[in-house]
DNA sequence: TTCTTGACTCGCA
DNA sequence: CTGCGAGCCAAGA
């Protein structure tokens, strides 16, 4: 799965939209489970390109590792990636998810073990 | 092909 | 405990 060989990218947003609704993950998680821990900054770069893949990626929910909402400045808005998050039920705090570690979902487990 | 960039992460002062 | 620097991989120019 997730080895489409296209691109990183397209890994990336595959794994993101597996991401369920209510849960974050980190990019280094993400980057871990596609095979390369230190590609935690790609992961980042793969949801700037985001907008080239077909179906809409939640990057809302891929944050970093402390849960802090580091790419909300690259939405449209400075603040409509906390309004999505809240939307799903996740609080965010000073631009920090909430009970980040509760909500935390890693590829890793939930995919790797599956 | 080489250099630059980037929504990260870890380590050291 | 806070702040700064280097490392990291991959894609674009």
């Amino acid at each position: 799965m997730a080895e489409k060989k296209d691109g990183f990218f397209q890994d990336v947003w595959d794994v993101a939209k597996l991401i369920p609704k209510g849960r974050v993950t980190s990019y280094g998680a993400i980057a871990k489970y596609l095979g390369s821990p230190g590609a935690a900054r790609m992961v980042g770069w793969a949801m700037n390109a985001s907008h080239a893949s077909e179906k809409p990626v939640p990057a809302q929910r891929v944050v970093n590792r402390i849960g802090m909402l580091s790419g909300k400045h690259h939405f449209e808005g400075h603040n409509l990636m906390q309004e999505l998050l809240e939307n799903e039920d996740i609080k965010v705090r000073n631009n920090q998810v909430v009970e980040f570690e509760k909500l935390f979902w890693d590829p890793l487990i939930e995919l790797g073990l599956d």
